[in-house]
DNA sequence: GTCGTTGATGGCACCCGGTGTCATCAATGT
DNA sequence: ACATTGATGACACCGGGTGCCATCAACGAC
């Protein structure tokens, strides 16, 4: 029995990877889990809310790591540039594990119950830092939307490096991408918007 | 009995929301909204995939709507002004439902399940939209960037219009708010990023 | 008119995710 | 030795979701 062995939670994550890489997410039950990590399915939802969780454990530090840096970030610099920088940041970090993140990538990428959840655990983000931006001074709705814009950021240049095939700096992947949304947000043609702001009928 | 007496997927969209607005998402089983439609459980699942999707049924509907208008303006409209513009006439379009829309949001912020089938919707038609960006000839980074900028700008606008109590012409919320994320992300101090990249510790 | 065919529905058994409740067992302190 | 505490197991239960087959109305062919 591998009861009282301790670290009941790290074994549980590490027979979630394994079998969800192994099987795919709805290829595996939690009952599975639980007994490949010698445990069984009612200890499993008392260290995780559900099936999904287990691949999300890292998630908070890694938001408070985010919002940490975002506070940390002198007042000279702007909302956005804090931002991006915090992300990039906490980027860099879960790219050193490398092949892990990848896999883990594929992983959620391979299934909709996966995406929904990374989507919410990216909202929560999202939302922490829009109250970092607050605390510093930032008007309710610049903040909300430059943590949004940040967050896209981060998003892209994520699954560049993610996808990428041969080792990419996160770093010059994430000013890229900022580069390329103010480009793309830039208004080259001032009031574009207010004439054709209605061609419903095709 | 209730058989046979057409409309069936009508009636249980119209069961679902009186029922969910009634008591909660969480304290509604589907075998009771089908009981209020006059059908079954079984039937439900014919109709819907799952307990959330018949709040989404419009969600396709939308989504196409506003990747025709994309497509369907000039070239000569840059692509962030052509995404706004369809989010926006298709805004105003849901914005008609007044009280009813109003409702809808409130019921989906109430619970999670509900906010993680929104995200990925969300993230469903900023990959369609995406896709009508490249089509109109855009690059894909900047594509899926806009895309993104654009739905972000809606989300927020939207998100005001059924928070306010009075009524808002949703038009001048989209405008203001794009103007609000151009100059968030307006880069002010050129080069700030590349000077703090790495506060990480405090 | 009767007879197949078709399509929508009901009924049922089943699996699995998730929870409430209580029993069980090891470690620890006295 | 004994009580306490905390983690775990065992079990029953609910509800979401599915596969499979039976049933019934409508419709056309003859």
């Amino acid at each position: 029995m591998a009861r009282w062995e301790g670290g009941a939670e790290g074994r549980l994550v590490q027979s979630a990877y394994e079998l969800y890489l192994e099987r795919g997410f709805d290829r595996v039950t939690v009952a599975e889990i639980a007994a490949h990590a010698g445990l069984t399915k009612r200890t499993y939802f008392r260290y995780f809310a559900d099936k999904r969780e287990v691949l999300f454990s890292g998630a908070t530090a890694f938001q408070d790591h985010v919002v940490a840096t975002v506070l940390g970030a002198p007042a000279s610099v702007t909302p956005i540039d804090a931002v991006v920088a915090a992300l990039c940041a906490g980027g860099t970090e879960i790219t050193k594990m490398g092949e892990g993140a990848r896999q883990r990538q594929r992983l959620i990428d391979s299934s909709p119950d996966l995406q929904e959840r990374e989507m919410i655990k990216m909202e929560s983000l999202t939302k922490a830092i829009t109250e970092g931006l607050v605390l510093r001074g930032a008007p309710d709705a610049t903040a909300s939307l430059t943590a949004q814009a940040g967050v896209a950021v981060f998003r892209t240049a994520f699954a560049q490096w993610a996808d990428a095939e041969d080792p990419v700096e996160f770093e010059f992947l994430v000013r890229d991408t900022l580069d390329d949304l103010r480009s793309a947000i830039h208004p080259h043609n001032v009031g574009a918007l207010t004439a054709p702001v209605n061609p419903q009928e095709r």
